[in-house]
DNA sequence: ATTAAAAATCGACGTTTTATCGGATTTTTT
DNA sequence: AAAAAATCCGATAAAACGTCGATTTTTAAT
């Protein structure tokens, strides 16, 4: 996996999904979805009905103490016992405690890419899938916000500093944006600027919109003000001259 | 201190400083600064120069040591053998990891902020003002490039869940910029919406470009990109119509 | 200059947390 | 039902954090 630039700019290459803006542009875009809902998986593949259990009730007993305590505070021994197993076992399942901050918020990274996928099938057209993409995002946030609060602030963008699986999928989430720009950009719909450029104003805001949330519960809907906010820059950017 | 709410919305209260577009706003807005710039301090003074000088390379080795290894992996005892100190010493110092972690970006903070009340003298009107500021944000980072990574990547916006004096300062970096977007509705030269998603906007979107350039260096120059999307944003926002 | 008090430093040591290992137990395979 | 594989756990090692009292250095008073 080539570790690329996400959300950025002077990046000459267009996208993962190659042809934009002639023919069956379609088609590309749900195999690039495909692609990318399907990736997040545990490398090592547990054999036993049990042991899958266990695994599931460890990152279910991490998400609630790294949530409560933060992940620096959180205590192993604290995350087995919640998790009604020994410490040693927990160690069966994870080499430590960072590799085990990094594994929880993946199944719902996918969760959420497999979501958005289903319901952006029947929509075609870059604003609305674009628009759908960065609602659900802040909806998303607010309906798992044990999980938003972990990611956001604990893990990202800290995650980017180290090669984890969990920063190739959030890559794939920025890959995803960056590709919807693009496709504004071929429909004609938004002006020929820089797409990294773009998409770092659309999700800068919003991700400022999120983390306001989470440390304090402000503004107190936040699926309207993360809907609200992406419509404004839309509107903004649409409004915008080539030049 | 109380603790409001910093770039986000639906709070009434105006701001800091108060009386906003009726009479003698520029008094304020250098009181309003000066008193921001000047809040930075640490509790506990020392008394011997041998230990303002301890006190400094405790620091600067803990900037280098959290840059290099991050704040998880970084141990206490390598700081302090960096720092050409014995580790009980250090603890003399700080009570705990975390406590300097959250110490090691205040003076620079400070720094940033009383260059900028310098900078910002001669200058009048709220969008000469705000443009400088997050210009000169962008700016700083790249000047300071161990220390914006320490707090872009590992404490920002972890920081919030405690209540820190890092996190005051921090508040008031973003009180600041609310401040200047008041100002700028104040004069009419923005339009009539939500300041704090305005401000979230800015901020958001210049962070994001920031937060790239220290994990992959790009886009190259970030004084010139830093400035591009601030300018990109206040031109899009001034073609705002106030509905 | 002398010296007593205060401040700062450090090595030794106790505590907490992380991580490992070997064998017991359970499940799957043959 | 025996063998093999997978899972689990108690005991214990290793590592990092944090404390304390003795010692050195600085300050300030005589």
């Amino acid at each position: 996996m080539n570790v690329d630039v996400p959300v950025t700019f002077d990046t000459s290459e267009t996208s993962h999904g190659g042809n934009l803006g002639k023919g069956l542009p379609d088609e590309a875009w749900a195999d690039f979805l495909q692609v990318i809902a399907s990736r997040p998986k545990r490398a090592t593949e547990r054999k036993q009905d049990r042991s899958k259990r266990t695994e599931q009730q460890i990152l279910n007993a991490a998400l609630r103490v790294f949530a409560r305590d933060g992940i620096s505070r959180a205590r192993i021994a604290d995350i087995a016992a919640e998790a009604g197993i020994s410490t040693s076992t927990l160690y069966e399942y994870y080499k430590s405690k960072e590799d085990l901050a990094y594994d929880v918020p993946m199944s719902h990274l996918a969760a959420f890419l497999e979501e958005y996928r289903q319901a952006v099938a029947d929509k075609s057209g870059a604003r609305e899938r674009l628009l759908l993409y960065l609602s659900m995002s802040a909806d998303y946030a607010r309906e798992h916000a044990e999980w938003a609060r972990l990611l956001y602030l604990e893990i990202w963008p800290s995650v980017f500093i180290n090669d984890t699986d969990l920063r190739h999928s959030i890559d794939d989430f920025s890959r995803v944006l960056v590709h919807l720009v693009n496709q504004g950009i071929a429909e004609g719909i938004w002006p020929k600027r820089n797409p990294y450029q773009t998409a770092a104003i659309l999700v800068g805001g919003l991700n400022q919109v999120i983390i306001t949330w989470l440390l304090y519960r402000q503004p107190r809907n936040l699926t309207k003000a993360g809907s609200e906010i992406v419509e404004r820059i839309l509107l903004m950017m649409e409004a915008e001259t080539t030049e």
